[in-house]
DNA sequence: TCCGCACTAGACCGATTGGTCCAGATGGGC
DNA sequence: GCCCATCTGGACCAATCGGTCTAGTGCGGA
């Protein structure tokens, strides 16, 4: 562990890619190519080659987006506008790549790390817009956790295939009009 | 035209393996063996290769699938008694692979064909949600559907990572409890 | 100084990829 | 009976796949 910067380069730029263009999608040389990091030093660090890798930026991604996640909700005093900031956030990242989930969810045939990543990813993400909703005081915030989660991925899938934000604004608009309502 | 038995013979087959491991984690050679088509078949029905049978199988399940939602809302009283029974039945079918959109869209960074053969099944999908909420007076159907096809692109994408119907199960209970509430 | 280990660098491997090509089978219209 | 178009069957191709292996590099501690 010397090293962090190798082995998170590779981590980087392999989620990019994945997420881009799909687990299946990207071969091992189009990664070593893009991070200019040779073969031998992808299997020093991750020994289970692609899979492990694959599992890897998973998670490492994941980790990522969920510090943006929270500091979305941390600057916002209530959870319909934490959501707001969340989904102009996404928004913003369309081009970046799909749902980093969805990039490995169909490779789970292959190995079942990648499942598990994919798995761990969402239970993570779940977890924190729960704790969230708890702390803004949401009624039944597991339920609203799971509710937003379904609604924040579906406008992910459809934002991909359009190749625009236009999902993550309407699911904004629907999200403000429910509160509206609310009050 | 005279035989319709193999090419649509190859767009099940293909469909079949692409929802359950994405379009680039499926080789021909595999959709050839098990469909028993010979590789000069593929080619004389599908000039374009792997490409021209992606776009093709994707808008042929999504007309398959949008069959099936037709029918589960033709046979229900009220929009949410749709919504449900297709939960349902979308649940049961985790198992035989993803959404067919998400297998494909990642790939589209390819072949713009796959981009749009994804878009198109949104785009009917979203029409005909929209339909069945007119017709069962729901008042904005347009934005209705809109969320609707959200939620189940969520549910799907969270059904796939966990290899169970959990997240249908869940999108079906907060239908009726939402239901519940506006009566 | 020199040893040892973590790491890099890339040649090399067999398998598989998507794609091309053509020889043959088949069948309906003349 | 013949012919041409449609379709099948599969050999063959270069390119790329993920993975293995080993020689070399550089640095920290003894």
């Amino acid at each position: 562990m010397t090293d962090l910067s190798t082995r998170d380069l590779l981590l980087k730029t392999a989620s990019d890619l994945f997420r881009r263009k799909g687990y299946d999608g990207v071969g091992l040389s189009e990664i070593l190519k893009a991070s200019g990091v040779p073969k031998g030093s992808l299997y020093h660090h991750f020994p289970g080659g692609k899979a492990e890798l694959g599992a890897a930026a998973t998670r490492w991604i994941g980790g990522v987006l969920q510090r943006r996640l929270d500091r979305a909700f941390e600057s916002s005093a209530s959870f319909t506008d934490g959501m707001v900031a969340l989904c102009a956030l996404l928004g913003d990242w369309v081009a970046l790549g799909a749902c980093p989930v969805m990039s490995v969810v169909q490779a789970g045939d292959q190995d079942p790390q990648l499942r598990e990543a994919a798995r761990a990813v969402l239970d993570d993400w779940r977890g924190c817009l729960r704790a969230h909703a708890e702390r803004l005081g949401e009624p039944d915030p597991e339920d609203l956790a799971e509710q937003l989660l379904m609604q924040l991925e579906g406008a992910w899938v459809i934002a991909s295939a359009e190749g625009e934000p236009r999902a993550f604004r309407k699911l904004s608009d629907f999200l403000q009009k429910a509160q509206k309502l609310a009050i």
